[in-house]
DNA sequence: CCTTGACTTCGAGTGCGCTCGAAGTCCTAG
DNA sequence: CTAGGACTTCGAGCGCACTCGAAGTCAAGG
């Protein structure tokens, strides 16, 4: 699978492709005869869990460790897992404060339909 | 208040509370007779609530709109309204998003807890 | 043969949200 | 009188994560 076609099928632009390769995310990808990068479709099990690592908001340099780490092998197995597992807890307090602030977004919602009530200031 | 009291009490920094008066998140403060900025317990209200949009994911731009809807007066509360309520769905979607990623975490995380198991690749 | 279009590298540019520093003013305490 | 510290404005700089464009190479189709 050549870039392009990877691009289409991971969701990524072509050029965020090779910045992730660039900056160590993604594996130097083999090339063919015409040095064109050449995929194979394990790379779309890879950039799916990075894509899942991103939208729950792991910075770069984190995604970049853990890929470091997996590049050395089976070793650094137990590394990983901390890793995630403190990850795992972020978001999960992430969760918690959207849940929150969904409580005060109702709220504030509910100010705003009830403009029968005086003394609402929507400040 | 002092801008240095009000950074301290609202847990934005002096820079970044000048700054949002610059982009108009803020009202123009009052000055004292030293043309230093004078504020009002009310801000911090105000404050509190950009937070709350910043925190769940409300760009600056659409902070703006509301705030600039807030200072049109009483007669913008529907757009408002209908502003917050977007905003809502935004949250509850990403935060769907998350609750799904927390299923896959927990997979990844329950796959490296079982070495024992023959074929675990942690890819 | 020649055009088309997907690929290549490289470095520069973008948008967001701050963050900082310089240079100056002004009040207060010693 | 003076030193300290908090304030002022202004514009520049930063970190992140891309995003883009220029200039070149290469294989396939008409």
């Amino acid at each position: 699978m050549k870039i392009g076609e990877l691009a289409k099928r991971c969701g990524l632009s072509v050029h965020t492709i090779r910045y992730y390769e660039r900056i160590g995310l993604l594996p130097m990808a083999d090339r063919d005869q015409s040095s064109h990068r050449d995929y194979d479709d394990a790379i779309l099990t890879w950039i799916g869990f990075l894509t899942r690592l991103k939208t729950t908001g792991m910075p770069i340099r984190d995604m970049l460790r853990y890929a470091r780490l997996r590049q050395q092998g089976s070793e650094t197995a137990g590394e990983r897992r901390q890793l995630l597992e403190h990850h795992r807890q972020q978001v999960r307090a992430h969760v918690a404060g959207l849940q929150e602030s969904l409580l005060v977004l109702d709220a504030k919602i509910a100010g705003y339909a009830a403009p029968q009530l005086k003394g609402q200031n929507h400040e």
